[in-house]
Order: C-alpha cells, then sequence, then structure tokens
DNA sequence: CTTTTAATTGTTACCGATAACAGTCTCCCA
DNA sequence: TGGGAGACTGTTATCGGTAACAATTAAAAG
C-alpha cells in the first residue's frame, strides 16, 4: 500500500538525516523557535539550504490546524482605491508573519462566497471583506467558525466582527452641503447601477439628506462599464438631457470622462455646470483646474484595518468599528463662492 | 499526547458517522468522483451541507502532494493592463478547478523570490511569473521542482517553462517607425527608470533601433512615482528642457500627465511637439483628439497563457513561446502625414 | 443453483509536518 | 558526592484527508 511519491523536493525526513538530527531538531531549527543549539541551528539551516528544502505547508497547517494565511476580498482591480488599501495593509501582515491571498469579486456577493467557501477550506488566520453586502450564508459560517473577520471600506457599528471604513453616506452629505451651500441647485449623481456598489448607493442617500429638504431632486444614473472613464463620459451624455447644474461622480476618472463629455458640448466648467469627484485620484494632479473632489483616507484605513485585524487574531479585542473622517478637496470645476 | 483540538467545524468522520456511511464514501462524494451510488452520494451531500461540512484543503493537500493552486505574480495592482491580463485568465483557472493566488512583486524580483517561495511550500499546481527577469535562485529552483511555469507579457524564445507575450522591442521599433516616417527627429522617451521594468527598457531599445541608423540620439527620462499621470507630468518638464518634438510614453496615462504640461507650457499638440501613448488604455477612449498609441492584447494573453499552462499542467506540451502582435493606433497627437 | 462480474462500500497505511512527552547530558550547590 | 535544575535532543502519536486494496452485495451468465 505505499503511495507512489513523485519527486517533489526532500522532506524533513531527508534534511534530519543529512544533517544527522532527529526532524524535531530540523522543525525546531527552521521555524527559529527555541530548543535546539545555536550550532546545531546554523549547520541545520545550511544542508537544508544546501538540499533545497522548503518546508511543506500543508502538512504544517494540518498539524497545527490553522494557515499562517490573511484572504482579502476586494471588488475590482479596475480601480486604483483598492491597490491604495492593499500597500496599507500588506507591509503589515507580512511583518507579522502572514500571507495575503487576494482575489476580487466584481461587486457580486456569490462569487465572494465562492472564494470565502474555498479559502476557508485552508483554515486561513482571517479574513478581510470589501464593504457590508455579503451572502448572508457567509456571515453565518464566519460567525459560527470565529474567523476573524475585516470589513473594511464601509462603516456598520454592527459588523460581522470588526470594521474599519469610511461612513459614505456623512461623506454624501458632507460635500452635497459644501455644494449646496455653493448656490447649485439642479444636482446629478453619475455613479454605479443601484444595488451594484452599496457605496456609491450610500453617497447617493447623503446626498438626498442634502438636497431633498432643499427641494432639489437629484437625478442618478448609473453606468457599468469597467471604464470609469467611458462609464463617466457616458453617463455625462445621458444625465445632461436632464440639465443639471452640477454632477457628481462616483470618482475622479469617471468626473473627468464626464468633463471631456461637456467640454465637447460646449458647456464651461464651472460656469454652466459644476463637476464633483470623490477620492482625489493621480489624475487630478495633473489637470491644468484642480478638481472639487474629496480625499478618502484609504492607505490609513488599510493600516489601521490590518493592525486592528493583527490584535483581534491575538485575542485583543479592537474597536469594534471606526469610522474615518474625509476631506473636501475645494476645487474650480465647482464655483469657489455662493453667487 | 492527545492534542488540543479547537472547535473548526466538523471533519469528514463526523460527517461519515452522521450519515451513517465511511470516511471514503464522504471523501468520493464531495469529490465528486465515482464509486459511491446516486442515492448515498445525495444523502452524504445533505448531511454535508447541514453540519456546514468544509472538508479541509490542506489535509487534501498533504494527502495527494499538490494543491489545486495556481500563483500568479505581478508587477503592480496600480496599472490597469495587469487588471486586463488577469480577467482573461481567472475564469479559464476557475473551470478547470483552479484557485489563483495572487500578489505583486512591486518591480523586486527579491520580493517575488520571496513570495515563490512561500508559494511553493503550498505546492500550487502551477506559477505565472510577469516578465522575464527573475532571481536566479528561483530559475533554477522552478527548473528543478518542475512546476509548470509561465512568463507572460515578454517574449523569451528560451523561457523557464513556457511564455505567452509580446515583443517589446519589435513593439518599440514597430512604433518608431511608424513615427519617424511622419518626419519626427528629435524623439525622446518617458518611462521607468533603467532596469526596473524590463518592457520599457525593451521598448526603449526599439525605438533605437529605428532612430539610431537615422542619426537621431533618443532622450530618456525615468520617474518612479507609482502614479502614472504625475510621473508623466514631472518626466515631461525635465525631457522638454532637450526641444524634442516627439515624446513617447510607458503608457498612455504618462503620455496625459505630460500632454498636461506640454498645453501648459502652450506647446501645440502636435503642431509643436508629438505624443505617443502605449496601450490603448481607457482615458483614450474619452479625450477630445485620439491620441496616438499602440494597442496591445492583453486579455488574449491571458486566455492564451491561462490555456497553454492547463496543458502545460496536463502534461501536454505547448507551444514553448509565443508572441502576439501589437497594433499602432493612428492618432490625432502625431502629424497624421509626413511633411 | 453455482459461478462470474461489476458495482458499491469499507479498512488501513500514509502524506509531512508539529505537540507532547521522555530521555540525556552538564553544571552547580548542599 | 548525590541529585536537582536547565539546556538540549529524541520518540511517537496525531492533524484530516486520500490511494490502494479488501470485502460485501447485487446482477448477469452459464
Amino acid at each position: 500500500m505505499t503511495r507512489k511519491r513523485t519527486k517533489a523536493g526532500p522532506r524533513i525526513t531527508e534534511v534530519a538525516a543529512a544533517a544527522g538530527v532527529s526532524v524535531m531538531s530540523v522543525s525546531r531549527a527552521m521555524r527559529d523557535v527555541e530548543g535546539v543549539s545555536a550550532a546545531t541551528r546554523e549547520r541545520i539551516k545550511e544542508v537544508a539550504r544546501q538540499l533545497n528544502y522548503v518546508p511543506n505547508s500543508s502538512a504544517r497547517a494540518l498539524s497545527v490546524a490553522n494557515a499562517d494565511l490573511i484572504g482579502i476580498s476586494l471588488p475590482t482591480f479596475a480601480n486604483d482605491v483598492f491597490g491604495d488599501v492593499l500597500s496599507g495593509m500588506r507591509g503589515t501582515f507580512e511583518q507579522a508573519g502572514y500571507s495575503s491571498v487576494i482575489d476580487t469579486t466584481e461587486y457580486d456577493p456569490d462569487m465572494e462566497f465562492a472564494w470565502a467557501e474555498r479559502l476557508l477550506s485552508w483554515r486561513p488566520a482571517a479574513i478581510i471583506l470589501s464593504g457590508l453586502d455579503h451572502h448572508p450564508s457567509l456571515v453565518t459560517r464566519l460567525r459560527e467558525r470565529r474567523v476573524p473577520t475585516l470589513e473594511i471600506w464601509d462603516h456598520a457599528p454592527d459588523p460581522i466582527d470588526i470594521c474599519v471604513g469610511i461612513d459614505h453616506r456623512a461623506a454624501g452629505a458632507l460635500i452635497g452641503d459644501h455644494v449646496a451651500k455653493l448656490g447649485y441647485t439642479r444636482p446629478a449623481f453619475v455613479g454605479a447601477p443601484p444595488g451594484r456598489d452599496h457605496r456609491a448607493d450610500a453617497r447617493v442617500a447623503g446626498l438626498r439628506d442634502v438636497f431633498g429638504p432643499l427641494g432639489a431632486k437629484l437625478i442618478v444614473q448609473g453606468e457599468s462599464d469597467p471604464n470609469a472613464f467611458a462609464a463617466g463620459a457616458l453617463g455625462t451624455t445621458r444625465v445632461l438631457e436632464h440639465a443639471p447644474d452640477v454632477i457628481f461622480y462616483l470618482n475622479d476618472n469617471m468626473a473627468f470622462g464626464g468633463m471631456m463629455i461637456c467640454q465637447r458640448q460646449g458647456l464651461d466648467v464651472p460656469g454652466d455646470i459644476g463637476i464633483v469627484g470623490y477620492n482625489a485620484l493621480g489624475i487630478t494632479r495633473v489637470l491644468p483646474v484642480q478638481m472639487t473632489t474629496v480625499r478618502t483616507p484609504r492607505r490609513v484605513m488599510g493600516r489601521m484595518g490590518a493592525r486592528h485585524l493583527l490584535a483581534r487574531i491575538k485575542g485583543v479585542q479592537p474597536e469594534r468599528s471606526v469610522a474615518l473622517p474625509v476631506t473636501i478637496v475645494e476645487g474650480a470645476t465647482t464655483r469657489l463662492q455662493s453667487r
């Protein structure tokens, strides 16, 4: 009943034999834990290096019933903002000895669920989800198994486990209020199809919180082109039919696409129409005029999320939910003062 | 010597007991392999569902000495082009039953090596690397272990294992020739610091292949700002001191950043200076004039790479190396005909 | 009714690491 | 000089699955 062992590199027993020690000494030496003298440790490591020994993580994970993995789920890679959050997190995890396993859901809770299921089969140390909109079975499963879970991006008073994010509704209200005070009365929003991106929907709600009481109806247009520039342009041609005097966008790239359409139609920005972006993306650094936008603390969010999650893994209970503040970048794509 | 078993969900034995069958029947049922009657299979699956059973992948991987994982290494997430390649690959792998493990190297061969080492410890089915510039130890290790390896993006006649990409030097020569024939004689290139991005360097070499024989010296400027727009702008202010009559950029976003600088300095595009991008990115879809650029078949590359790699895993030896063609997008940011 | 064959189900050794426990060897002090 | 503490090293059962083989049962053939 011997198994065919495909030649896949040396195992711990071979290293032990070659170094003339027991497997436990090798195990201890490789993990840098106590229990081997400095001399033996060095000798073992040298032998391991020469044999090109790479420990088998599956065996280790099975033995300790837990893998040094942290799963990270993002909506998409086609958006710089997620890269920013990632870069804030990954260094922190690496230092703590965890590997990140990253994947995207394309805004589909079912895909997220399938991904999480596969991930959980590896018994990860923790899992990070974007937003608050998850498959119900996933929420149940994570709670049941007590997997340390971080929900990032959005703000929830009652997260699955812990949460670090932005209150997008409040952010919508903030920028809405700013713009309303400049005297704009016919607002429009160009973003994602309703239900697809909860952050967009929350922003819309925040805008309505402001403009509703003022008697101004918010025109909302959702676009699904994966390219932000194109989506912004298309959405803008659509909302322009309603003659808005200011357009809010899901992000700066969409806003730029929209701005191009406005100019093509002979509209003066901000004379005829105001343009408001979001996220303070790279393109705003090179435009001839500063775009009015909202700066979101993405890197800070990533770092803080990572730190809280590590604490959570170690058993410390950090703040359950943190909402980070956003700041308005006042630009020349809206009127600078009320008229 | 009993181990503390932290409550981490049911095991296969518990499912077997609950269903009144042996563990092997559960194993067979869950994997959808032959050897259980349809009726028992259904019953087992139902029991598994009720118990929230998630098989332990580490145990499986240890047993079969191989994980259903494919590791994918990319230079960075801060660039749409990598997302395009990914989207071309991931569906293919998913269908074939493989999970993707994605990570970025930030153009650092040492980071790539460290990542690969961690990945190999999980005994993945295959590994995908970007470009051809790898840590020598990594190349050795992959060859030794006979890990199916795909090098993507670049073209190499003699890859580690298999390769699907673009001949960037030829692409540089192609667009260089096109531009030279339009009558430009003082070319510049704004891209990445030499040695960082081999694709950029290859492109420069291709441009030199064309302009060198014409007696035109190519001015090269590398920028390291991670934001393409900003890098393009900064690099442009620098090369403008040499009064070029055409600037090639590493990509369209950089080209746009550069174009903004040219306009700010009162230069007419393409009257005073030509602008040439690369990759046909989203922003070119919304600009008032079509940018001269080069369309790269990113999605096709991803799909083809994935298919070849799957064949390779199954033991079929596909073409070792494929170079995909690029096409010029003739735009109004360069003169449309020679003068 | 016995034998052959195929389909289904079960038993057990093993994958490669680690936790728990058990020795062995020094060194130091009563 | 005996023995206890501490440092180092070794032995073995175990983690949760699966391959290989064995056993049982049912259907088909002679």
